[in-house]
DNA sequence: AATACGGCCAACCGCAGCACG
DNA sequence: GCGTGCTGCGGTTGGCCGTAT
């Protein structure tokens, strides 16, 4: 972009400028004496940085400052010649094929930015990242996923045989395979994948959530990251800054706390739901719920992203980082193979619990809802709604009851349907993501994404089915993993190795048929009797696992007739 | 026509990793 | 081992411009 600001009164300062101790008052800072210029550059200083560099080449930036008389800091100076001035900079819009690869590349890599440039010659990570930034806030205004179907579904065949490989953290047959799709993934994705440790630890960096480790964790705190990875649109408020706006009170403090799990098990409630991106500590008293706030979860990028940032661990309540695609720096095995999914719930109740999904509360409904990009998804998933209404019908003959009916049987919500259209997209998983959106809203659910979504659902493996006690069923699971739920006694409920922030359910058969339905007309009989109810949340919540992955689910029933 | 808003781009800031003395 | 400086990276902010109201 060409420089608009004034080359006349040039930023090349003469000797006596360069020498004053006076603090330039118009942006420039003052550094051993030396007035350092900020903001656009001229012309001039472009001459003057090219020039240097050929005479010195790049690198040693802060040199140019002292020996090119130009006063700006080297950072200012490598960013200059970086972004605009190197040779070989290519120019103008991104050419379809560049966008396709900047968006397989994010679904892979996440925010990051330089690594994606690497593949894209001729451009920069500015330019990318600002181009995905735009992006990210184009489709939220048109109610678009995120990502491709297309690009979900590769990210998802790629985890998918990562996942029946067994390959595990320390394998790094992870790295061949996505190598052999023609893209790098750091070896620093990997590294944090521990194979097999017996526990479920944690959800490390969400941000760097890859495709397999979403399939894997999306059942869990990653819902409450999922449920925000789409930023949040931000009305009428350019540069709102989240962590201080939204969080006053926890605006540095949430910033950059993602303790791993290892931590979690022996922090306080709060401690944990401020790791996953909840910007308030659990707190008993759902008066002290800021609406707003919950709603960063939603958008967090955490969730905030998304990301939740993919870069860095980050509180996915205030970041607006979108989720990558990368595997966290976690031990995936442990999910499929976990006997302890407790962190999962732990979280999830936390999240659960901040809300109160109750339908006053629903107009209100702390979530993504609340962005303009839900306005958008509102306004799609209204019209999916009404066109998935028809095969809605085709399986009202069902013996269970399907998110389609549920959805009919209660009050429209708004957002919930919401939830659904952001889900799907969003994530490689697709579906998944959207399972955990419908099962996660308090509401009913209109069930169109899963219509939607069905290919997918295999991979997701999320459902919960509810089925009656049956010792026999539970116990071929992992010991200890799985126990029986006696909605009848909040003491048990709170005894599980799940535990439990809430009481118990109220009504036990609504729970049952709640979850039995979801995977009942939902998922298929393929999975049907491979899942199982572990534990109930006080607010209307199952939790569960599968038994062909093990994977942790998560349900709410409380809007069902 | 005036204003508000969003898109887009460039630049800055803070942090982390690394190398070196 | 420690402190310092350099570099790179990602996130954020500021400003201009076009468009919508």
């Amino acid at each position: 972009m060409s420089l608009t600001t004034s080359e006349s009164d040039d930023m090349v300062l003469s000797k006596d400028q360069i020498e004053s101790p006076s603090i330039d008052d118009s942006g420039g800072s003052a550094v051993r004496g030396f007035i350092l210029k900020k903001g656009p550059w001229t012309s001039a200083e472009d001459a003057i940085l090219i020039d240097y560099v050929k005479k010195h080449g790049e690198g040693n930036w802060n040199a140019v400052q002292k020996n090119s008389g130009l006063f700006r800091c080297g950072k200012s100076c490598r960013l200059r010649w970086a972004n605009h001035l190197r040779p070989n900079l290519k120019k103008g819009a991104f050419t379809q094929e560049e966008e396709q690869l900047i968006v397989e590349l994010h679904a892979k890599m996440g925010n990051k930015w330089a690594r994606m440039a690497a593949h894209l010659p001729g451009r920069t990570d500015n330019e990318i990242k600002n181009y995905w930034n735009t992006r990210i806030k184009r489709r939220q205004r048109a109610g678009l996923p995120l990502y491709p179907p297309e690009v979900s579904f590769q990210a998802l065949q790629e985890s998918q045989s990562l996942n029946t490989s067994g390959i595990n953290s320390a394998d790094k047959g992870h790295h061949d395979l996505l190598q052999a799709n023609s893209y790098e993934i750091p070896d620093v994705v990997f590294d944090g994948l521990k194979a097999n440790q017996g526990v479920l630890h944690y959800v490390p960096e969400l941000s760097d959530i890859t495709t397999s480790s979403m399939l894997n964790l999306m059942k869990g705190p990653v819902l409450s990251q999922y449920c925000s990875f789409m930023p949040p649109t931000v009305h009428r408020q350019k540069r709102l800054r989240e962590s201080t706006a939204l969080f006053p009170g926890y605006g540095g403090r949430v910033k950059n706390e993602f303790p791993s799990f290892d931590h979690f098990q022996n922090d306080t409630p709060d401690k944990i739901v401020r790791s996953f991106g909840l910007p308030f500590p659990l707190d008993p008293d759902p008066t002290t719920k800021n609406p707003e706030s919950f709603g960063v979860i939603q958008g967090s990028h955490t969730l905030s992203n998304g990301n939740f940032s993919a870069s860095k661990p980050t509180s996915g309540a205030v970041k607006l980082e979108l989720p990558s695609l990368q595997y966290p720096e976690t031990d995936l095995g442990s999910w499929g193979t976990s006997s302890s999914p407790q962190p999962l719930l732990e979280t999830v109740d936390a999240f659960i619990q901040s809300p109160p999904p109750t339908g006053a509360v629903e107009s209100d409904c702390p979530s993504p809802r609340n962005s303009g990009l839900l306005d958008a998804l509102l306004h799609e998933s209204k019209t999916l709604s009404s066109a998935k209404n028809h095969s809605s019908d085709k399986s009202s003959n069902s013996s269970s009851v399907t998110p389609a009916d549920i959805a009919d049987s209660s009050t429209p919500n708004i957002c919930e349907t919401e939830w659904e259209e952001y889900g799907d997209p969003l994530s490689p998983l697709g579906h998944s993501a959207t399972s955990l959106f419908s099962e996660c809203t308090p509401l009913s659910a209109s069930g169109s994404s899963l219509d939607e979504q069905a290919p997918v659902e295999p991979f997701i493996g999320c459902k919960v089915k509810s089925e009656p006690i049956d010792p026999a069923c539970t116990q071929d699971r992992e010991k200890g993993t799985t126990s029986l739920f006696d909605v009848n006694q909040p003491d048990a409920l709170l005894a599980s190795d799940w535990l439990e922030y809430g009481s118990y359910i109220k009504d036990p058969t609504i729970m049952t048929d709640a979850i039995a339905s979801l995977l009942g007309d939902d998922l298929g009989n393929e999975y049907k009797h491979m899942a199982t109810v572990t534990s109930t949340s006080s607010q209307g919540w199952g939790f569960g696992s599968c038994a062909w992955n093990n994977m942790p689910a998560v349900c709410h029933i409380s809007e069902l007739p």
